[in-house]
DNA sequence: GCGGGGTCTTGACAATCTTTTTACATCTTG
DNA sequence: CAAGATGTAAAAAGATTGTCAAGACCCCGC
């Protein structure tokens, strides 16, 4: 489940914020103050921070700062009132990824904090990713397993590449033959099928049984980490 | 269908440009100067703009800016030579979605250019779905019931899809094996209720007595929250 | 051109999983 | 209460997927 931070002072805020997010779906934990939420957020480890700038003792722009430079992934909201946003560079600056002006409505909120989590995990290409004491290198085209290399050809490589980069979606044959071989429309074989196969041969430490390219029956597969 | 607006003043480009989204099902606009684009994307409406930052009169940037302002959820891939590229913040401030350096391959203009609508439709459907410590996720095809994964077939998902996604209004088996199984007429068996049947056994509290999946004698289902 | 080596696709088949049907029990409504 | 509608479980029918091996294909150096 997503987990959100949020750090504000005003009661009434503080609990229409825990409403909102919490008929999402998400969890919710609130703090007042910028100290407790330094203390906070590495335990509570969130999806996503949705931070008042104005906050009693420690400003909410020390908050971000620090947040940033301790985890730069992770996705900062600020909620501010009006005055405080005549100037988007500072916000930038802060290292903030999206703003709110109070008064805000709640499904822009929301809907601006999803998109955040969204982007926060797309992984740009050029970057490593990691999972299982695997990581992928997607710049180099290279896949290694607890330092030893592990090969694979251009076909199963764009297919891997594809599947961590939609990770947790289910995609469809259909879609990979479109996406990665870049073809409309295929009589249906099991090349698909086969390519998986190869990925989990490769990768999975049990390939029977698949725990992170797992099939969706009826409609494709799907990449968990 | 998808269009894809072009603008790009090479001709040679122009016409590779458009053989390439057609081939591939989009229609095609293509404009050669900045001046015009902006004249054209509203009534075209496109799902996708591919922008030459090099063009005559006005710049590709200005077009991009003033393009985001007015639509910000539109998709813009930028096309530009390699130099021109040094710095990825200056993209960013442009507030493109991608970008592509010319020479380039068509393959992966296509790519980019179908992910980049794909996450711009992405937006705006609330994904999850919450209900009686219930949530469900559309785009993962998973259920969750506080923690714990509910497994549920591809037909499955569908008809509970089709029914939470049109809550509190009642839906008859017809309908049903229309919108869930595509068919247009059917020899009137107990398949539907067979599905419903095992929604409830998934998710009601208490199956025989159900809350959520509720049946409207001599009409259909309901669902409500 | 001509092999040789790898890669990719295909089609067969079995294993597995889903959906539909069937047969009754139950329930609702007039 | 009767007739039609719905609930239910298990059997039957139907689809999808995993896997393999054969052959098609492609690229390279000669």
């Amino acid at each position: 489940m997503e987990r959100i931070l949020v750090v504000e002072d005003d009661r009434p805020v503080q609990k229409a914020l825990k409403r909102l997010f919490e008929s999402d779906g998400f969890a919710v934990e609130i703090k007042a103050d910028g100290k407790s939420a330094l203390e906070a957020f590495r335990a509570a480890s969130p999806s996503a921070i949705v931070l008042d700038l104005r906050l009693p003792a420690m400003s909410g722009r020390d908050v971000c700062r620090e947040i940033k430079q301790q985890v730069p992934g992770l996705p900062i909201i600020i909620l501010s009132a009006a005055s405080d946003v005549t100037d988007k560079v500072l916000l930038l600056e802060l290292g903030a990824d999206d703003y709110v002006t109070k008064p805000f409505s709640p499904r822009e909120l929301l809907a601006r904090v999803r998109a955040a989590i969204r982007r926060s995990g797309r992984t740009e290409p050029g970057e490593v990713v990691t999972f299982d004491g695997i990581s992928i290198n997607f710049t180099r085209m290279e896949v290694v397993r607890e330092g030893d290399p592990i090969e694979f050809t251009a076909r199963e490589f764009n297919t891997l590449k594809f599947l961590v980069q939609n990770a947790e979606r289910v995609i469809s044959r259909d879609e990979l033959l479109r996406e990665v071989w870049g073809y409309q429309n295929y009589p249906s074989t099991r090349t698909v099928d086969n390519h998986i196969l190869k990925l989990r041969q490769k990768l999975e430490k049990e390939p029977t049984n698949p725990v992170h390219f797992r099939t969706v029956h009826g409609v494709g597969y799907k990449f968990v980490r």
